[in-house]
Parts: C-alpha cells; sequence; structure tokens
RNA sequence: GGAUCGGUAGUUCAGUCGGUUUAGAACGCCGGCCUGUCACGCCGGAGGCCGCGGGUUCGAGUCCCGUCCGAUCCGCCA
C-alpha cells in the first residue's frame, strides 16, 4: 500500500463506505464548530471533506496548522447523511480520521487559494505556485495540455510527422528582434533563438518529408500585449507539399472544427470558414482580424455625399479621402453620455472625431443631422438599411486611418451594447494579403507579411506589376477577433525570391549571404509548398475564455519580460562575461 | 519610446468640496466560544511611511509637479 494515498481526493463515493482509506493532499479549507472539526482535502483531482472528532488527536493536530498546508490523513469513509453535498463530486462521503501526519506546513499566504480574492498580478506571479494550485488556473494548465494532446492526436492521425528543429540557430533580417546567445568558441559571434523554425520546417520539405507538424516553441524580443507574451510562445507549426491554399485551409479546418467541438460545448463555424479578403476586410471590418460574433459592418458613404453641402465631407471628398460609417439600430433612448463617450473614445483612438446621424421620430438629428439633405437621408437609409431608432457613427479622412478607426469603433460599441453572440467560436480566412507595402517613416518598399510567400502571378508579377498590387498567396486564420496565425503558399523558385527580394531592397548577395542555406536548398528540387503555424497559446486563450495569454501559461514572463518567480533576468558572473567574450558598458 | 488608467492593512476596496475625532470595512492572520459545517457562525485583538520625493496651504490620503512600479493600448510583432 502506497504510503501516502490509497486514493486521490476526487474519486470516493458512496460505494466505498466503509472503506479504511489514506489521503494525501492540501488542506483547502477548515470549518471548525469546536466540538467537530470538518476541513476538505484538495488534490489534482478533487476536493474530500475530512472529519476529526472531539478532543482527538487529529483535531489538535488540524486546528494548529493552516490551510495549504500538505496532511496524509487515514480513516473510513462514512456517509454524510442527511447532509450530501450536491455541489460536490465526493459530497455524498467523509472521510472520518483515526490519523493526520503534516508533511509540510504552510506559511500564511500572500492570498488565498481557495478563494479569488483578485490579488494583484505581481503578486500571483511571484508565488505562481500558489496560483497555480487554484481552481481556474490549475483547469486552464490542464486544458492546455488535453489541447496540445489532442493536436498531437490529429495531426498525427492526418499523416504528419512530428520533428524537432534547433533552438541555437542564426540570426536572420526582417521580422522581429532576436534573442541572442554568446558564442563561447567564436568572439563576437552570436547564435539567435529561432523566432519560429519558418526555414527549417521548409528544408524538411525539401528534404522529402511531405507533412509536417512541431509544437514549436518562438522567441521575439518585443513588446508584450495582452495576448502576446514578451520572449517566448509556441506555434502549431504547419508545412505541407504538393498543397494548394484550398488544401491547406481543409486541414485546418478539420482540425480546428475538431479541436473545439472536443474541447467546448461553444458553437463552432461549421465547413468551409468564410473566406474574406484582406481588401474587404479592411473595408468592412476596419480590421485584419474581424470578429464575426456581430455584423455591424462598415459602409462607404462616398457616393451618398458626392453632392453634399457639408463643406467638411466635400472637401474629404476632393480630396481623394473617403467618408464610411457604421449603423446601429436601437439606440433611440440613448443620452448625450452615450455619444460623448463613442465621441471620447474616437479621440482617444487618435481619430479627429465622429459624426452622427440619428433617425428619431420621423425626424433627422444627430451632430450632422442639419447638414444632411433629404435625398442623402433617404440613401444612408437605405444603404443601411435604417430604421426609426437608428443611429449612424460617420467619419470622413484619409481612408486607411478612418477605415482602422471604424473597426475600433465597431469593436467598442460590441462592448458598450453587449453585440457579441455568445458562446460561439467564429473562424475565417483572411486572404489575398499584398505581397508588398510601403514604409510608412521611409517610403520604402517592405515586405508586409513573409518573405518566403509566393508571389500571385508568379515572376510575371514581379517584373511587371506596381508591387503594392501585387497579392501574395498568404492567409490569416482569424477566430473571434482574434489573429491565430499566418500562413502561406511559399516560393520555392530561386528566381521568383531574388526578384522578390530585390523588390524589398535586397540584392542577390544578401540573399544568398542571409537566407544561403534555404535558397541553396531550392536550387536541388523543391517542392512546392505551404503552411500555416497557429499560436497554441492563442488556441488556449479562446478555449480557456480568458481574455489574457498569462493565464493559460504555467510560467508565463510580466509585461516587462521579466519572470518575478524565478527573478529573470538576472546579472551573471564575470567568468561567464569572460567566457562569452562580453563586457558590459555603462 | 509614447498615451491612458491605477498604487490606502497580507489581500480586495471605501475614504465626499482640502479640515469630524485615533484613516474605515470585508477577507486573511492571532486569541476565545461553538457537535453537522459546506465561503460555518459569534466575540475580541494585532496589523498602515496612504508607492517615493518635492511643492501649494494654517492644514494634504485628498490639490500641483516630478519619479518609481503595475495593467491596458500605440509604436513594434517577416
Amino acid at each position: 500500500m502506497n504510503i501516502y494515498r490509497t486514493h486521490n481526493c476526487g474519486e470516493l463515493r458512496a460505494s466505498d463506505l466503509g472503506k479504511q482509506v489514506r489521503l494525501s493532499g492540501w488542506l483547502h479549507r477548515k470549518r471548525d464548530l469546536g466540538g467537530m472539526l470538518f476541513a476538505t482535502l484538495r488534490d489534482n483531482y478533487g476536493i474530500t471533506q475530512i472529519l476529526s472528532e472531539p478532543g482527538s488527536e487529529c483535531e489538535k493536530i488540524l486546528s494548529s496548522v493552516r490551510v495549504e498546508s500538505v496532511v496524509t490523513v487515514e480513516g473510513e469513509v462514512i456517509s454524510r447523511g442527511e447532509n450530501i453535498n450536491k455541489n460536490m463530486p465526493t459530497g455524498e462521503i467523509e472521510v472520518k480520521l483515526s490519523k493526520v501526519i503534516v508533511q509540510s506546513s504552510a506559511e500564511v499566504l500572500p492570498f488565498q487559494v481557495a478563494d479569488d480574492d483578485n490579488a494583484p498580478e505581481t503578486t500571483r506571479l511571484t508565488y505562481r505556485f500558489l496560483d497555480l494550485r487554484r481552481e481556474k488556473l490549475h483547469a486552464n494548465i490542464l486544458l492546455r495540455s488535453k489541447i496540445i494532446s489532442e493536436i498531437r492526436r490529429r495531426m498525427t492521425d492526418m499523416g504528419f510527422v512530428e520533428f524537432q528543429t534547433p533552438i541555437l540557430t542564426s540570426s536572420s533580417p526582417e521580422g522581429a528582434r532576436d534573442y541572442l546567445v554568446p558564442s563561447r568558441l567564436y568572439p563576437g559571434k552570436f547564435y539567435a533563438l529561432p523566432q519560429a523554425p519558418q526555414q527549417f520546417k521548409q528544408l524538411l520539405m525539401v528534404s522529402g518529408f511531405d507533412k509536417y507538424f512541431q509544437i514549436a516553441p518562438c522567441f521575439r524580443d518585443e513588446d508584450a500585449r495582452a495576448d502576446r507574451s514578451p520572449g517566448e510562445f509556441y506555434q502549431l507549426d504547419i508545412e505541407m507539399s504538393f498543397v494548394t491554399q484550398d488544401e491547406i485551409f481543409a486541414a485546418l479546418e478539420k482540425l480546428f472544427i475538431g479541436l473545439f467541438s472536443d474541447l467546448s460545448d461553444w458553437k463552432v463555424t461549421s465547413p468551409v470558414f468564410p473566406r474574406i479578403t484582406y481588401a474587404d476586410a479592411i473595408a468592412k471590418y476596419g480590421s485584419d482580424k474581424p470578429d464575426l460574433r456581430f455584423a455591424l459592418e462598415i459602409e462607404d458613404l462616398g457616393d451618398i455625399f458626392a453632392e453634399t453641402s457639408f463643406s467638411l465631407f466635400r472637401d474629404t471628398l476632393e480630396a481623394g479621402h473617403s467618408i464610411r460609417g457604421l449603423c446601429v439600430d436601437g439606440l433611440a433612448d440613448k443620452s448625450r453620455k452615450f455619444y460623448k463617450e463613442i465621441e471620447d473614445f474616437v479621440k482617444e483612438q487618435g481619430g479627429k472625431g465622429v459624426a452622427t446621424v440619428q433617425f428619431k421620430d420621423g425626424e433627422v438629428k444627430g451632430s450632422i443631422g442639419k447638414h444632411v439633405s433629404e435625398a442623402e437621408s433617404a440613401a444612408l437609409r437605405e444603404r443601411f438599411n435604417a430604421k426609426d431608432g437608428s443611429a449612424l457613427f460617420i467619419m470622413a479622412g484619409e481612408t486607411d486611418s478612418i477605415a482602422k478607426l471604424l473597426g475600433q469603433l465597431r469593436l467598442k460599441l460590441a462592448d458598450i451594447l453587449d453585440l457579441r453572440e455568445k458562446n460561439s467560436y467564429r473562424f475565417c480566412w483572411i486572404v489575398d494579403f499584398p505581397m508588398f507595402e510601403k514604409d510608412e517613416e521611409t517610403g520604402e518598399i517592405i515586405f508586409s507579411h513573409n518573405p518566403f510567400s509566393m508571389p500571385q502571378g508568379g515572376l510575371e508579377a514581379l517584373n511587371n506589376m506596381d508591387p503594392l498590387e501585387i497579392k501574395a498567396y498568404q492567409y490569416d486564420i482569424v477566430c473571434n477577433g482574434i489573429e491565430l496565425s499566418s500562413g502561406a503558399i511559399r516560393n520555392h523558385l530561386p528566381e521568383i525570391m531574388y526578384r522578390a527580394f530585390e523588390i524589398a531592397g535586397y540584392d542577390r548577395s544578401v540573399v544568398d549571404d542571409k537566407f544561403g542555406g534555404m535558397i541553396q536548398a531550392f536550387k536541388y528540387g523543391a517542392p512546392p509548398h505551404g503552411g500555416i503555424a497557429p499560436g497554441v497559446d492563442r488556441i488556449a486563450m479562446l478555449l480557456a475564455n480568458e481574455q489574457n495569454i498569462r493565464e493559460v501559461i504555467a510560467f508565463p514572463l510580466n509585461q516587462n519580460a521579466q519572470d518575478l518567480m524565478m527573478r529573470a533576468p538576472s546579472t551573471v558572473t564575470e567568468k561567464q562575461l569572460k567566457e562569452l567574450h562580453l563586457k558590459i558598458v555603462e
């Protein structure tokens, strides 16, 4: 018999009545009634009530030790009689103690484990081992484990092969800031931690492995966001040979529908996921990661106001900019405060303001109501299918910037008015990303996403089209407004690659130098291939219904990329620095 | 690097227009009472450089400036 336990804390039932059992776990709560002392004992599997008799040695020990101490107890499983607790799986029984051994006593806690006491995140991160004992976070981490094992099973079942790729690799241009590792053997040289195993997975395709996947650690030294962990994160990295974009979509839809249906009872988008072009997404949703749990589409209103007498709008259109708006129904009873809040939000986001038009009691009101002619009003009503009580939020200005602002306003309105469909995962693909874009600061042409994507139209497009007009076989998968991943059909042809890099300002020698391994490989017979790399942490966020990525990572860094528990980053010894040929300046 | 919000007991918060006593409450902690609790209950107690520094004022937790820390957003994230 195991010296610590015969059963875990989640498995005893009425069928075990009369058994002598031994349990080990953390003292979850204590309820000392003076004569009797009830306590609950918790482990990974559940919670069981234990009970000591008045005046017993067990009672003395239990009353003297704090909650969260680890104890081993022995006793008899007895019925709770009239006092069954229906909220507990083990609620029919309790264990009447004959022996208690304290394995490890707990000091006064910095925050409560049994209660969710909204402890500050700094404290929670410093005592992460305590936080991880708490119900929600513990469940999140177990869910994450399930997600990863389900992914492995489903990928393997679909014929994918799992690989490992190097963690110490070389720095490459483009992309995020690298984490660097100084080389001891080569003074002044550095390894870089991979931002993604991009080149390795493509090389595995060139090596003939056909279907690759990896739960891959990725390292990027960039600033954090609520859905972006600083430092390191995990991708479900996927690559396939001899595939079209549609075949990749089909594989991913199968994976996601299976995974999300299995691990959640929320509604999941049925195949085929909607495909929205990048241009449409920006125009209709003001974002390349639209939240499709609510409609509220942006409409272009340039044609309606083409002849307007309102000078602000006329000037905007004459300058070649745009007028666009959103329409929300049922706002007849909203106060001035509501519109003020909207106005303030838009200004906070960097907008100049937002014009409103309200249809109310057959009249046209709102901040620009009096500038709207009858014909314009009728056209607006028709465009938005507006009803009495509808309100329009209209912005005029530089096209890209108002598109983005309206996109943010769209989300804000969904927050305020609670427009999102509940208990639903709405997936979509965003396709036809531009191959290149203009660097706003320098005006130079740069890769807009991934330099390894195949341009639509191939070499001919690169040679003959305006680079900014060229689209790539480049796509994102989005769920509930969260970008899960980018992917692409890759460029496997050296000539097209050299030309694409040339347009982005890199000459042949730079490509040979920085991407030598891969470009070399492409000269020895490379299969057409493509892939994608959904973020595992973000999948876990969605399935755990958490707003912050740190809630699905066992040991996350804080926003400032520190580990408060392990105290990383930290200083190292002079000896270590010397071996690595490093000197600290300042 | 920038913006916004926040920082009062171990924790969560309250603290009005700058002045009402010794800066409060709940949870936790310590002590006492309590034989069927389920977040047990009841009584009592300890616990505070009001983030830090400066300023305004007769008087600052409260107003102003600076600074530090945190969260969120922008930049950044091929």
